[in-house]
DNA sequence: GCAAGAATTCTTTAGACAGCATGTC
DNA sequence: CTAAAGAATTCTTGC
């Protein structure tokens, strides 16, 4: 079908943008998607592989809601990167319409939200919003939800069960699109959501995909020996891979392994490298190098690697550095990415060929063998629409008994099929109390009803296991302070209100709660809050922070849980030493030191201190609520902010002064703000800083 | 006597969402 | 508490 057969069904504005692209055929794919009645409002679940055209079928339903009817349209997707790239995406494409994302810390202006067309946030931002009493969901045309097969995920899965669930009872007369990788049971999620299904194998580029024994790749119907010398199979892929030009991302299971891959690989691609790539990758490296006031080990490795055209990419690194690496990638400077599962989520990053290196993965009962979904996702990065007729996706057999083995299991594989994870979290907890606190469930019976409408409840009607949770924390959540009774009625408290509104777990609250309350120094204050789900998972236990929790003990067990206290894994160690590495991050200890001493990575650490910022906020509205004093927490978080002892505070306040620039005025004399009035002073700030940044500085002497 | 290689023991284990109010080196 | 693979360490072998 072409595109131009849509005229008359499809507002012009669309088939006009889809044309300014390029696009004159629709894929198979979305073909079925409009013979299934995508343009007359019907509900459709699509299952197909990666870049086979779901986010077209996506533009097609929201446009036609936008434009055809005047109506919003929401679109839902499990990761901020991915929300932002569709962003830039309708922006682009539709530079008149009024698109808004609101993800995190990004927030474009959620009290104006109700003007925009189109709305993308992540999955628990929907949720928030819906929580803090969003008022225009009953203008909603179409709401999207991409990567619907999160729902199998036990994180945060249940999640986006319950938004999915609670839209589809407020939003009536609302078209649903989900879109989904290749699963073994989307019939099953298409019946739930009353939606029919479209389901292809269709790719735009052909995917090979064999499995390596020693030199030679093992294909369906052929076999093909792989070129260069090594016998060992991942450098003798590299050097396959290299030899025609192309690029390889490998997936490995762990950060080390992806690490020390990478440092292997060096030597091979060192010498396949051009004078201008060589260029390119020197700037790259700088930059890595660069991203922290100090380089780390991990930056030095890493800055080093990507010199002689390789990298690994990981939740380690430091954003700037994780978005150089994929740039200087997708320039074709880096040849071979080694990761873990990070660049198999959310953006699009492919390469001509990807190898699945390892198959198990450490989880719940020891080693586990990853999913074919998984692998089919990992796979799905082969192949670079633009640049490759092909792509291919490599598995390592061990032995000649394995390749047929590996072949069942993972290249003419069964999709397994994904199972609600509602019944088993504490993700319930936090979804009861926002039920109650929106007023949107009062009792336990419509609870109950609530669930029988979920995922969940369609695969398993009998919701015996789930009733006696929904039981159990309707009566922790009351005595907690957060809900009240009467009669069969619940209502939620002020406290369980602004809980709810402030995205944290109930458990986190209650603990804060008993703490708050508590004499606390600034390290107890930091365990407050490191105590918690939210900032896990932890750091490296110190011997040190070992000893020290020995005198902290009677003073922290107050905040434990008795649940807790009885659990045979519950170790308080952990959070206090997390508690103590932010203890040093505010006694202006240097990024390299912390995380060689904590064991953890420059993008674990800043991810550790936005969490505790964000937690310490909490904590002090909280505080507000309970009328507790906590005045030494915003001082906290100010500390926790740039990562700075007390004398820094007021310093710190200037514009264009961080972390660093502070340390360096105040050893300098210049103390405080109105230190600044000195005579003289102008001088010394231009020589510490050059004339620029000191013409910033002195401006605000003059003020405050 | 010493180094390369084999055998044994030790160690460690993916990812990423949320609040709110503005700006580092 | 589960299990595997890589890294570190010790032991063995061969010259």
């Amino acid at each position: 079908m072409e595109v131009t057969d849509l005229k008359g069904s499809v507002p012009n504005e669309l088939i006009e943008s889809v044309n300014e692209r390029g696009i004159k055929r629709l894929t198979p794919p979305q073909e079925l998607a409009v013979a299934n009645g995508l343009l007359q409002g019907q509900n459709i679940v699509v299952a197909s592989p990666t870049a086979s055209g779901k986010t077209l079928i996506a533009e097609m339903a929201i446009i036609r809601s936008v434009i055809g009817k005047g109506k919003k349209a929401l679109y839902v997707a499990p990761m901020r990167a991915l929300v932002s790239e569709k962003y830039e995406e309708f922006k682009s494409a539709y530079p008149y319409l009024k698109v808004a994302m609101s993800i995190g810390d990004l927030d474009s202006l959620d009290p104006w939200l109700a003007k925009y067309d189109i709305v993308l946030a992540s999955t628990e931002k929907f949720d928030s919003l819906i929580r803090h009493g969003v008022d225009w969901l009953g203008s909603v045309g179409c709401i999207i939800f991409d990567e619907i097969h999160m729902l199998g995920e036990q994180g945060r899965g249940p999640t986006l069960e319950i938004l999915i669930t609670k839209l589809k009872r407020i939003c009536k007369d609302t078209q649903l699109l989900a879109l989904s990788a290749t699963i073994g049971n989307a019939d099953d999620i298409a019946k739930w959501l009353d939606a029919k299904l479209v389901e292809s194998e269709y790719r735009p580029i052909k995917l090979e995909k064999g499995i390596v024994l020693g030199e030679k790749a093992y294909y369906q119907d052929y076999e093909d020996e792989l070129k260069g010398g090594s016998k060992m199979p991942e450098p003798r892929i590299v050097e396959d891979v290299l030899a025609r030009n192309k690029q390889i991302i490998i997936f490995y299971s762990t950060k080390k392994n992806a690490e020390s891959g990478a440092e292997k690989l060096q030597k091979i691609v060192a010498a396949h490298l051009s004078a201008e790539h060589k260029e390119k990758l020197s700037q790259s490296s700088a930059k890595v190098l660069g991203a922290l006031s100090k380089p780390t080990a991990q930056c030095e490795k890493l800055s080093k690697q990507i010199l002689n055209g390789v990298a690994f990419h990981h939740s380690g690194l430091v954003n700037d550095q994780r978005h150089e690496v994929e740039e200087s990638f997708k320039n074709n400077a880096i040849k071979v990415i080694c990761s873990t599962s990070t660049l198999g989520l959310g953006v699009n990053m492919p390469a001509h060929t990807v190898l699945v290196r390892d198959l198990n993965r450490y989880g719940d009962t020891g080693m586990e063998r990853i999913s074919a979904n998984e692998v089919a996702q990992l796979f799905g990065r082969a192949g670079r629409p633009k640049y490759d007729t092909e792509g291919r996706a490599l598995l390592i057999a061990k032995d000649r008994s394995e390749i047929m083995d590996l072949y069942r299991k993972y290249i003419d594989a069964e999709m397994e099929p994904i199972d609600s994870c509602l019944g088993v979290l504490p993700v319930l907890r936090t979804h009861v109390l926002a039920f109650i606190a929106t007023d949107f469930l009062k009792s336990e019976e419509s609870i109950t009803n609530f669930f029988s409408e979920t995922f969940y409840g369609y695969q398993f009607s009998s919701l015996r296991e789930i009733k006696v949770n929904i039981n159990q924390i309707l009566d922790e959540l009351r005595a907690w302070g957060f809900i009240e009774k009467k009669g069969s009625i619940y209502s939620a408290t002020k406290i369980g209100a602004r809980v709810s509104e402030l995205y944290i777990d109930p458990m986190s609250a209650k603990k804060i709660i008993t703490m708050l309350g508590k004499e606390r120094d600034d390290i107890a204050s930091l365990f407050m809050i490191c105590n918690t789900i939210e900032m896990k998972p932890h750091v490296k236990v110190t011997e040190e922070a070992e000893e020290k929790f020995v005198y902290y003990n009677t003073l922290l067990s107050a905040g434990a849980d008795s649940d807790e206290i009885e659990d045979f894994y519950y170790a308080p160690e952990k959070p206090f030493s997390s508690a103590m590495m932010i203890n040093e991050w505010i006694s202006e200890k240097g990024e390299p030191e912390l995380v060689k001493k904590y064991g953890t990575t420059p993008g674990a650490l800043f991810t550790k201190i936005t969490n505790a910022d964000w937690l310490l906020y909490a904590a002090m509205e909280i505080g507000k609520i309970m009328h507790v004093p906590t005045l030494d927490l915003l001082e906290l978080r100010v500390r926790a902010r740039y990562g700075i002892k007390k004398e820094l505070l007021d310093l710190v306040q200037l514009e264009q002064v961080g972390r660093v620039r502070a340390r360096i005025m105040f050893n300098n004399g210049v103390k405080r703000r109105v230190d600044l009035r000195k005579e003289g002073i102008g001088s010394t700030i231009e020589r510490l800083f050059g004339t620029e940044v000191a013409k910033k500085i002195m401006e605000q002497s003059r003020f405050g």
